[in-house]
DNA sequence: TTGAAAGCGATACCAC
DNA sequence: GTGGTATCGCTTTCAA
C-alpha cells in the first residue's frame, strides 16, 4: 500500500495524490476530496520512514533514563508522550542504568534513527547522567537532571515545595516544626531545608539521614527520647520517611494529626495513600514537568530558540489527613 | 556525513563502501579495511531511515501499555530493552491508559514508523489492552495482558508462584495455613489459590479482598477475632496485603517470623524491603519475562515461527526475614 | 575487484 | 489544476 496504489485507484497521479494529502499546492477541491476519500477506504498510510529521509524529520525523540525505579521517571514519561503524541511524535525509552556504555550504544542508535531530539532525565537534580550529550546534532533537554551548561533543564522548584509545606503546616497552627529529610548532599534537601528555615525560623531543627521509611522511625525516636520539646508539626523530605514518622509516632501513642501534623513530599501514591493516616504532601508536578520537557525539545527541533538555564517548575500541595485542616483551609 | 562522503573521502564508489560495511560482496581485503578505518575515522553511521525504507526492517519495536503505574510494566520494558539493545533494536514507548482512541493513535504512529513488531503489556493476564492488535501487517507478542486466541502470549506461572509460597511455609513447620489474597475475579488469584489449597489442604481458609494493605489489616482483625484457631503460617496474594498482615500482628503483639510467618506475593522492593520485618516473598521474573517477549517479536519479525499460545513463566522465591528459617534451609 | 544505475516511498519544484 | 522528475541516503543487481 503505497502512494503510487493510491495514485492508480484514484487514476491521478503521486505528485497530485501527495498534494492533496498534504494540503498544499493548488488543485480543484473536488479532486482533493476525492483522493482524500480514496485514501481512506483504502486505508493508505503514508511511509514514515521515507517522508523523514526527505524532511529529515522522523517524528520521534529518545528518552534516556537512570531510574529504572520508575519513581520519578515514569510521571515525567507520561507526561513527555501525552505532550507529544498530539504532534505525531514517538517516543524511544531508553533504560541505561548508570552504565556509560550502555549510554552511548542507545544515544548512538537514536541519532542513527534519525531523533528529532533527546529528553534526558534522571532522579536528582544534581547528578548528570553517565553519558554526554553535547555537541551532538540534535536538541538536548534534561530534565531532573543535570544538563551541561547553558543547556535547556528543567526540574521542580524544591524551594517552594518547602515553602509550601512550611507554610501549610503554620496556617494550621502548627508553632514548633521539625523538618526530617534526606542527606544533605542532595540539593533539593538543601533547597527544601532553607525554605523551611526562612519559615520556621533559623534555629528550627533538621534531621538528616537516608531516604528510608527506617529513618523516619529512628528520627521519631531521637526526637522523642532527646528530652528536648516536642515538635507539633513535622515536615517530612520524602512520603517514605514520613510514612516511618506517622508509624513511629503511633506506636508512641501519639496521634496524627490530632497531636502531631505530618506533611510528605513526592506524592508517591503508594506510599501516601497507605499510610494510616493517608500522607498531606508536597507534589512535584513531574508528568507537568515532562510535557514542558517534551514541547521544548519539539520546539527546538522546529528550529525555535528556547531560552537556556535551568527553570524550576512550581510544587503543589495535596491535601489529604496527615496534617489535618482540610476542609477548614482548603 | 552521508555515505557519498565517506566514498569521496575512501576515493571508492557508494556501493563500495557499502559492500565493505556490511561485510557482504566479495572485495578485496584491503581495501574493506582502509574503508572501515576511514569510516571510523570520520565517524560515519549509516543512516537508519534509508536503510530501513530499502529493507523494510526499522529496527524498532513498539510497546504499548497501560500500566501507568509502572508497577509491573518496568521491569518487563527493562528486560525487553535489555534483550534488544543488542540487536541494534529501539523501543517506542506508548502509554495508552484505558483510551482506545490513544491506542488506535499510538499503533498507527508505530504502523506510519514501520515498527517490526509491537509487544502489548499490561497489569493481569486476564483482561485485554483497549486495542485491537489482530491483522496488523507486523507480529504482536502479548506479556501479561490477554492476547487474542493463538497469538503468542507470555505470562509468570501463578500456579507455580503459589506452590512455591505454600511449600516454603511448609518446609519451615508451619501446619495452619492461612491465605489472605486480592478479588477473586483476578485469574491469578484463582491460581494460586489452588496452588494453595492443593498444598495446604482443601478446606486451608483463604479470605479474598481488595489488593490494599488495608485489607491485609482487616484481614487480620477478621482471623483474630472469629475465635477459630488461629494460623502459624500467612501466604498473602501481595506484597501490600502482606505488609498490612504484619503491621496488624504486630500491633497485636505477635511476632513475626518466631509467632507466624508472612510470606508475600510480587518482591516489588519498596514494599518487601521497608516492611518490618523485610518481606520474603514470591519473584514473578518480570524482567525475564520481558527479555522472553522482546527475542520472540524479534524473531517473529525476521519470519521465524514461534509457537503460539500462553506460556507460562516460573518464579522464584526470594527469601528475607518474614518466615523465619533463612540460613536453615536455602 | 570495483563502479554505474535502478529503486525503496514520499515530497517539491517546474513544466504543461 | 495536474503530472513528470529530481531527490533524500542507502542497498543491490549487473556490467565493466
Amino acid at each position: 500500500m503505497t502512494i503510487h496504489d493510491l495514485a492508480k485507484a484514484a487514476k491521478v497521479s503521486v505528485s497530485t495524490v501527495s498534494k492533496a494529502l498534504n494540503e498544499n499546492g493548488r488543485m480543484a477541491d473536488d479532486t482533493r476530496e476525492r483522493i482524500k476519500r480514496i485514501a481512506q477506504e483504502i486505508g493508505f498510510r503514508p511511509n514514515a520512514l521515507a517522508r523523514g529521509l526527505l524532511s529529515n524529520r522522523s517524528f520521534t525523540v529518545g528518552l534516556l533514563t537512570n531510574d529504572t525505579y520508575g519513581r520519578f521517571t515514569l510521571p515525567v514519561m507520561a507526561g513527555i508522550s501525552e505532550a507529544l503524541v498530539d504532534h505525531g511524535v514517538s517516543v524511544f525509552l531508553c533504560a541505561i542504568e548508570d552504565d556509560p556504555a550502555l549510554g552511548k550504544i542507545h544515544v548512538d542508535a537514536m541519532l542513527d534513527k534519525q531523533v528529532d531530539g533527546i529528553i534526558a532525565t534522571g532522579k536528582r537534580i544534581d547528578r548528570a547522567l553517565p553519558v554526554d550529550l553535547t555537541g551532538l546534532p540534535v536538541p538536548v533537554v534534561y530534565a531532573f537532571t543535570q544538563g551541561a551548561p547553558d543547556s535547556v533543564t528543567l526540574t521542580s522548584d524544591d524551594g517552594h515545595g518547602g515553602h509550601l509545606a512550611t507554610e501549610w503546616l503554620q496556617r494550621l497552627g502548627r508553632k514548633k516544626l521539625v523538618h526530617v529529610t534526606g542527606p544533605e548532599d542532595f540539593s533539593s534537601v538543601r533547597d527544601r531545608s532553607a525554605a523551611f528555615r526562612e519559615l520556621a525560623g533559623q534555629d528550627a531543627p533538621i534531621l538528616y539521614g537516608p531516604w528510608s521509611e527506617a529513618w523516619g522511625h529512628a528520627a521519631i525516636e531521637q526526637i522523642w527520647s532527646s528530652g528536648a520539646d516536642r515538635p507539633d508539626g513535622i515536615f517530612c523530605g520524602n512520603d517514605q520517611i514520613a510514612r516511618g514518622v506517622v508509624d513511629a509516632l503511633r506506636e508512641r501513642g501519639v496521634t496524627v494529626p490530632a497531636d502531631v501534623s505530618v506533611i510528605g513530599f513526592d506524592n508517591w501514591e503508594i506510599v501516601a495513600g497507605q499510610t494510616r493516616p493517608p500522607l498531606t504532601t508536597v507534589d512535584m508536578n513531574l508528568k507537568e514537568l515532562g510535557r514542558e520537557a517534551g514541547l521544548m525539545v519539539l520546539a527546538l527541533a522546529e528550529g525555535k530558540t528556547v531560552e537556556p538555564g535551568l527553570r524550576r517548575l512550581p510544587c503543589k500541595l495535596v491535601v489529604r489527613q496527615s496534617c489535618g485542616g482540610d476542609g477548614l483551609l482548603r
